[in-house]
DNA sequence: TTGATTTATGAGCATAGACGCATATGGTTG
DNA sequence: CAACCATATGCGTCTATGCTCATAAATCAA
């Protein structure tokens, strides 16, 4: 059982995570707290789109939308590919969705209450 | 497969996230963005503890290790029982520790110049 | 080259939140 | 009651970051 676990699980167990460690994982955290971010990571789940497609679907401004994309990028969460005037972003580590997946059924199994905000997910 | 994902990945499959629940999202990762709070799971993953120990534990002052129990208390992370003087607060929702396994696989993955530093994860 | 199109970025503003200090609140003991 | 301990919180400060506006940079077409 103890060998099935990793991170700060078995980190715990055996001993506590550095803050260099801690600090990397906050800030993969932290680039997913974002609702514009998730929107794109929705949008690019189908597969690479380029900016203007991801501004009209998102419904944000250029500037923002390039920032954003920029910072998934940056993280290694999204992958650049240019292609004559156009760039295309994808989805470099699938573990995201993963990730977001995780978060959905543990927000509806806690809150009962707010079922309907995210009953869209998979109703 | 398709039923086999839910949230984000089978939401946009068929249809966006509706914003309420993107910012449901976004805040419960939020709330995993902060090493401070990493480091109080991880104190906690062998049981409830009260506050003056993860204050010992984690090294932080009272009043910020308060507080962010707090925050993670509100959002349904931690419960809090009262005890005479002591409060004792316990993970709530096991998910979370899931979610930082994804996290640790994910980083490692992804950067394999950084596996110094959360090498001591699993390692 | 000039102009059009797509994407990136610098500057400035506004807000969120993390932290420390001091103090309040809740609970126990004498 | 007072004294004391454990925890919570109001307040001020500082940093990070999201957003907009304007503009730069890159690419293609004529």
């Amino acid at each position: 059982m103890s060998s099935s676990y990793s991170g700060i699980v078995d980190g715990v167990e055996h001993e506590p995570m550095s803050d260099e460690a801690l600090e990397l994982v906050a800030r993969r955290f932290a680039v997913l707290a974002e609702p514009m971010r998730l929107r794109l990571l929705q949008a690019l789940v189908l597969g690479e789109r380029n900016v203007n497609a991801l501004v009209s679907v998102t419904r944000g401004t250029q500037a923002n939308v390039s920032r954003h994309l920029q910072t998934l990028a940056r993280e290694g969460i999204l992958l650049r590919r240019r292609d004559g005037m156009q760039v295309y972003y994808s989805v470099a580590d699938p573990s995201v969705f993963e990730m977001c997946r995780v978060v959905c059924g543990c927000i509806r199994a806690g809150l009962k209450k707010s079922s309907d905000a995210i009953g869209g997910i998979d109703g």
